[in-house]
DNA sequence: CAAGATTGACGAATCAATCTTT
DNA sequence: AAAGATTGATTCGTCAATCTTG
């Protein structure tokens, strides 16, 4: 097949709906994690991280890691859910201890219901649609994708 | 089949994959764009329907409607963009004529770079290492998600 | 001093308010 | 005054610089 320098008409009507509806899937999942728990989806995955460790408690760098993002991006978003009551830093001046983040009672809280409802809110919107086909094109693109990445 | 409240190991990792390629994906392209014509894929998109119009001028609205912007996000960027010397309003205080923004000869250079390296990444990306069953269940997923987004 | 954490300065996006045309 | 465009205030993310602790 011959290729000219930009995409045919087939080619990015597919290209196109793709993004298009990474787009419309993304806004939607975000928009309910703010409407029904008043938080961002950076926030939810710090929530999401937290929750997980349990009692452990976590380090700076730890998230930042984890999530991929700057350390500093980390350390600006804890400060704004520090002042809002959703997580603590536990200082230990002491010898062994490191400074750690925990979620507070309420950050647990919310934790708790938003990972509940984020499950409710993927299952419905993108695993339950899919079919067998589907579910199979995705996975293998996805996996492609992060081979490659 | 009995759901619980949280994501089965199985249904976690489709969802995972799928997020993380995304992911990959929009990085890499979004890095292509930046190293090789030093723009975002915020100001490539202005450019693409700029270089679309052709000659014809084309209002701040037009542009939001088209991106699905905020028209403030426009005019901030076209701002930036203007002094950068990519693009510039011709603004027309006569009688029939709008505020009009065009391409300059630079910018109009560069949007035709960007838009044929763009479909060579696009291609090479992603549309070339989909077979056609893929093709298709990718398609399909897409346009249901626009349809209800 | 070296790793880890924070802070500050800046770029970019959103929302509300203002200015400009017809 | 209504539509369209811009501007300003605020917030978030990134990068660089600084502070802190082992």
């Amino acid at each position: 097949v011959t290729k000219s320098d930009t995409l045919s008409p087939a080619e990015w009507e597919i290209w196109h709906a793709w993004t298009e509806a990474q787009r419309v899937f993304a806004r939607e999942v975000e928009r309910l994690l703010q409407r029904d728990f008043g938080i961002s989806k950076a926030e939810f995955s710090v929530l999401v991280s937290l929750h997980r460790a349990a009692e452990t408690e976590v380090r700076v760098s730890e998230l930042a890691s984890a999530l991929e993002w700057d350390k500093s991006r980390v350390a600006h978003l804890l400060t704004r859910m520090e002042s809002r009551g959703l997580t603590e830093r536990t200082e230990t001046g002491a010898k062994g201890r490191r400074t750690g983040i925990r979620l507070t009672a309420n950050g647990r809280d919310l934790a708790d219901s938003a990972v509940q409802a984020h499950a409710g809110t993927i299952r419905r919107l993108f695993l339950d649609p899919l079919t067998m086909e589907q579910t199979t094109a995705i996975r293998q693109w996805s996996d492609q994708m992060i081979a490659r990445g």
